[in-house]
DNA sequence: CATGTGTACCATATCATCCAGTACACATAG
DNA sequence: CTATGTGTACTGGATGATATGGTACACATG
């Protein structure tokens, strides 16, 4: 399965999930235009609520991640640049000075930050599933 | 000031004051061995309860931040590699490849991502205040 | 029509967070 | 000794997020 929950986390349930069909339709594990589960279906599947399901998607239908048609189900919408890009470049840029704040205190040198960075993106380019982008 | 908060964050304050104290360590601005001000004194200054600031400094604490002695006060520690170090440099590297995930929806290729991070890493060492490591 | 969609409610329970107040054990200065 | 300033440990209460269960509605389709 492309989604895995775990209850004892104290991350919330909904956002495991926003994360795990995030990750799954960024590794092409859920193609843009393929049809997602229901939300009963994949509560039922998950053992969750159809409540908690219906956040998730709806928070992921926000961030354009998939589409809704109503009656008819949700599906993962393509990828495209959008207006706020420039606003997610800087949120993002943030986000990796406070990995830079965490590695301070491992220690980490900026030579191995950058190596462990560099292993990183290629782990993550290896577990793409040979999928275009 | 080196900490600031807001309290209509979705983050926790005690959360906000925790990475505020590493943050502000990390940029040398508290330097090991300086004085932490007292948690009232701190609580009074932000507006805040002592116990929220109690609770930001024994967080602090477990993770070697800061050192507590009683009756005494709390003093900023020096930064010293830890026996659990593989597992954080594992934990550091799942978290570069969340930001991988979040870059693919902006989207970023990995050669932008890259440069994204170097000069993150430049802004970083920018904002460092001079103080040696 | 029946069925399967997403969605909107309601109510309830649990937990984290935050604040307020009080109190205790400790170290130090007077 | 007392007084003060430390961190810490309680209690209690308020608030919000989270998660569940149940029901119901509007929509699209066969």
């Amino acid at each position: 399965m492309w989604l895995t929950v775990d209850p004892r986390s104290s991350t919330p349930i909904y956002q495991q999930v926003v994360d795990g069909v995030k990750s799954a339709v960024a590794r092409g594990l859920l193609p843009p235009g393929s049809r997602m589960p229901s939300v009963r279906e994949l509560a039922t599947s998950m053992t969750l609520n159809h409540n908690t399901v219906a956040k998730a998607y709806q928070e992921l239908e926000r961030a354009h991640v998939i589409e809704v048609l109503r009656g008819r189900g949700t599906f993962v919408a393509a990828v495209e640049p959008r207006v706020d890009r420039e606003a997610r470049v800087q949120t993002l840029k943030e986000a990796m000075k406070r990995l830079m704040v965490e590695a301070h205190y491992i220690p980490l040198t900026g030579d191995e930050i950058l190596r462990l960075f560099l292993v990183a993106a290629q782990e993550w380019q290896a577990e793409q599933g040979g999928c275009e982008a």
